[in-house]
DNA sequence: CGCACCTTTGAAAGGTTTCAACTTCTGTGG
DNA sequence: CCACAGAAGTTGAAACCTTTCAAAGGTGCG
C-alpha cells in the first residue's frame, strides 16, 4: 500500500503552487524536494486519513485529487472541501490534533509528509497563506451551499477551481483537468447526480463550457465570475 | 461610538469558555482580565469587521452576539459562522491578514482586542483549541447546508449551539438564550425566513424544543443528537 | 467481450420558495 | 399606563427547483 517513490519530477506542482503563495528561497525548495523523495502512492478510494484519527503530519499532495468529506450516519456524503495537486493539508498549530473530516483520494494520488514548521520561515509563510485559502475555500462553500441554485454552484466551483489549479500552473487557455465524476461533484455541490448531470447539459447548451473527457474549458471565465459576484481572493494585506 | 468600559465582570464568560479549551493559569488571566478592561460597545446591527478590511487584531467577543456573513451582489446573505458570547476570532499565523468575511453584530455586544499571541503559552494553547473548535464549525457548517433538510438543519444548529454556549457556562437545563430572530437563522441555515417558521412550529408540535422569548428549551438533546449522528467534538488527542 | 462504472433520460413526487397579507410582539413617547 | 410604530412572527396558495426511482445508453479496461 506504501510504495516509497524517487521520482524528482513528483513535487514540481507543489513547488510551483507554494512558491506562488510566498517566494521559496532555496532552503525551502530544498526541504521540499526532500520530502517528496519519501512520497508515496494511494490508488483511487482510498482513505489518506480518516475523521477523529490523529494527524501525525502535514500532507503534501504531490498529485492526483482528493476529498475531504463528512458521511452521515444513513450513508449521506458531504464533501467539504477538494484537494488538488500541490495542496497542503492538515496544518495546525494544535499538539495531537485529530483530523476533523475524512480525506479520500478522488484519482489515484502520490502523497508526503510535509516539512515540518518551523524548518524554514519562508516555508512557514507559505503555509500560513495556505491555511488563510483554505479557510476562505470553506466560507466559500458556505455561500454556494446556503445561498446559489444548482446552477450558479457548479459554476462557482469552477471557476474557484481553476483559480486554484492555476497557481500550481495546471490551467492553459480556460482549459484545465478535473477527474471528478458527476457524483463526486454532487456530493461537492450538495445535489444529487442526477441534477449536477441536468444543470451541466444547461451550461454546456448555454454554452458556458466545454466538458470533453477530463477536461474542461470554460467559455468566458471573466464573465460568469462577474455574475456571481467573485472577487479575487486576497488573505493579506501588501 | 467606542466606549471604553471598566466593567470587571464583562471579561468572566471569555475566561470561563477559554478555560475549558485549554487550562489558563494566572498569567493568562490577567492578561485577558487586562485585555478586557478596554473593551468597547456596539450596537447591533454594526460591523465589527467588514470583508476584505485588514485584522488588526484578533477579537474576544466579551458579550452579546455577532455573525460572520457574506453577501451576494444580489443581496442574498450567507452567515457563514455564528459567534456567541466569549469567542475568539481573527487569530492567524498571517502578517496583515485580511478579513475574508464580514463581522456584523447581532444583538449589542461587548468586544476587545484579545491578547496577542505569545504573550501567554497557555492562551496560546487556548486559541489554537478555539481555532480548530472554529474549523470544526465549519465543516458541521458545510455539511448542514449541503446534506440536511430544514428539520435537521435547524436541530443540527441549535445543538451546535448548545454544546458551544456550555463551553461558556451559559447553559442550564438544557435551555439557553438565543437571541436569533427566523430571519437570521434563515440567513445562518440556508433557507427563507417563512420556513424556518414553519419547520420550527413542526418541531415544537413533534415536543423537540420549547422557544419562548429569546430562551430555548431542548427536550432531549441527546436523543435528538443521537438521530442527527452527531459525536463529541475532539480536536486533539489526549 | 463482458463487467463495472459513469452518464443520460423520463415522469412523478416532494421540499422549499415566493408573494402577499395578517397577527403578535416590543419598545418608546405621550 | 396606554397608544402607536416598527419589527418579528404566522398563514395560505401557487410556483418552482430539486429529488426520487427506474431504466437505458456509453465508455474503459482486464
Amino acid at each position: 500500500m506504501i510504495n516509497a517513490r524517487r521520482n524528482s519530477e513528483e513535487g514540481s506542482t507543489a513547488r510551483s503552487r507554494l512558491s506562488r503563495l510566498a517566494p521559496l528561497d532555496a532552503d525551502a525548495v530544498r526541504l521540499l524536494e526532500e520530502a517528496a523523495r519519501t512520497s508515496y502512492a494511494l490508488r483511487a478510494r482510498q482513505e489518506l486519513l480518516s475523521a477523529g484519527s490523529s494527524i501525525e503530519a502535514p500532507l503534501i499532495l504531490l498529485d492526483g485529487w482528493a476529498a475531504r468529506a463528512r458521511i452521515l450516519p444513513d450513508g449521506r456524503r458531504q464533501i467539504v472541501s477538494l484537494l488538488v495537486p500541490g495542496d497542503v493539508t492538515g496544518v495546525s498549530d494544535l499538539p495531537e490534533p485529530l483530523s476533523s473530516a475524512t480525506i479520500v483520494a478522488l484519482t489515484p494520488v502520490h502523497v508526503c509528509a510535509a516539512p515540518p514548521r518551523g524548518a524554514s520561515a519562508a516555508l512557514d509563510l507559505a503555509y500560513a497563506v495556505s491555511r488563510a485559502h483554505d479557510e476562505a475555500f470553506l466560507l466559500a462553500q458556505i455561500t454556494r451551499l446556503g445561498r446559489m441554485n444548482a446552477q450558479e454552484r457548479i459554476m462557482d466551483l469552477l471557476l474557484e477551481l481553476r483559480d486554484r489549479l492555476d497557481l500550481a500552473g495546471l490551467v492553459r487557455d480556460n482549459s484545465f483537468d478535473v477527474p471528478l465524476t458527476q457524483e463526486t461533484m454532487s456530493d461537492a455541490l450538495g445535489l444529487t447526480p442526477v441534477h449536477v448531470n441536468r444543470m451541466l447539459q444547461a451550461a454546456r447548451k448555454a454554452g458556458d463550457l466545454v466538458w470533453t473527457g477530463k477536461r474542461i474549458t470554460l467559455s468566458d471565465p471573466a464573465r460568469s465570475a462577474r455574475e456571481l459576484g467573485r472577487v479575487p481572493l486576497r488573505v493579506r494585506a501588501g
